[in-house]
DNA sequence: CGTTGCATGTAAGGTGTTACATGATTAC
DNA sequence: GTAATCATGTAACACCTTACATGCAACG
């Protein structure tokens, strides 16, 4: 089987829900769909990975000429296209999930001194969370209108019930900071 | 301040609980804490970033010659080293999380055809999260009892109820598939 | 006496980002 | 008219992995 990085199968993804697609259109919509489980790549990126797919023939493009000078290069998929996805959503082997958590590991090298100038970071960081939950939401309930969107729209969904975890998560991290330093911060009180 | 990439951070860090330990060390006990959040940077990663930290002295090194040739080189964290990791801690901009995950793609890119062919790889990778779940509680006990690993300890905590979510959410998405696929099942039924 | 673990490191290559270059169209 | 958006792509660089090279020590 033919073995392409991630990304490119990502790529191949958008494309296989049969609209013709411009390297821009597939980076909004990643920035919209994948962004929220799987990340999102570099417009640059992009445009690589169709090069590669289109040189396994998987997608095939053609040059809009609509106002003359104004050119946008769409790209399809190609039968072979579908049939390698097909096998590649259905392969045996599966990655496992890769999770950098930026604020977890301050936490994890954090020292008593300075903690507490961690705790309002976390709180921040809860509030992404939960916004990023409602757009997560919003996408999904556009997504369950569209005709064939309706595993992108479970797979948001997914992503809301994600960010919402998320967020409870760190409010329980919240906690268990406060409780270790409940009995540090009135030290006078327990004579 | 400094910069430096975070896995640079992430090794630092280690060498902040006072120890001195060599790359190989470093290594394996990243694949036993920073795994479960952050991610476990290769073997030869790891010897390079020590030679990065130890370029802008953050860190300083010795070679252990015990038994004559065994060589051991042992890394230890500088003042310097133990100031700039507090900035990096408490420091305003935390970077966003990053999740990659693999099988939630899949499922993005399914097709109704072959949706059936990944529900048994949905069971598998929950059963792998469970099993991570109890790896990560189990070193977060054996943390808990070490002096000054009290913040490990509670991130690995963390990562415990990370991977047990994660379970139960593939449940739900096992659930929510069924559900999708149950007027389909018996169609004759149906009549 | 062979396999696993300990131990360090290089080389080559793949993945992915940022910055840059370029220019038309649309909306205010 | 100027800012944002649409649109494609290159170049340079940073990050990170795999495979390789090397050899001792400990265990069965």
């Amino acid at each position: 089987m033919l073995n392409l990085p991630p990304t490119s199968w990502a790529v191949l993804g958008e494309l296989s829900f049969g609209d013709e697609l411009s390297g821009y259109d597939l980076k909004r919509w990643a920035d919209q769909s994948l962004a929220f489980f799987y990340w999102a790549p570099s417009q640059s990126q992009i445009y690589g990975e169709l090069k590669r797919l289109e040189s396994h023939e998987l997608v095939k493009s053609r040059t809009e000429q609509t106002h003359e000078v104004r050119v946008r290069k769409l790209y399809s998929i190609t039968p072979a296209g579908e049939k390698q996805l097909e096998l590649w959503t259905t392969a045996a082997e599966v990655d496992p999930v890769m999770l950098k958590h930026p604020l977890i590991l301050r936490i994890w090298a954090a020292k008593d001194g300075n903690i507490k100038d961690i705790l309002p970071l976390v709180t921040d960081y809860k509030n992404k969370m939960l916004e990023r939950a409602a757009q997560a939401r919003g996408h999904a309930e556009t997504a369950a209108t569209v005709p064939n969107w309706s595993y992108p729209s479970l797979t948001l969904r997914w992503a809301e019930k994600f960010y919402l975890a998320e967020a409870e998560r760190l409010d329980w991290l919240l906690e268990e900071l406060a409780l270790d330093e409940a009995p540090a911060q009135n030290p006078i009180e327990m004579k």
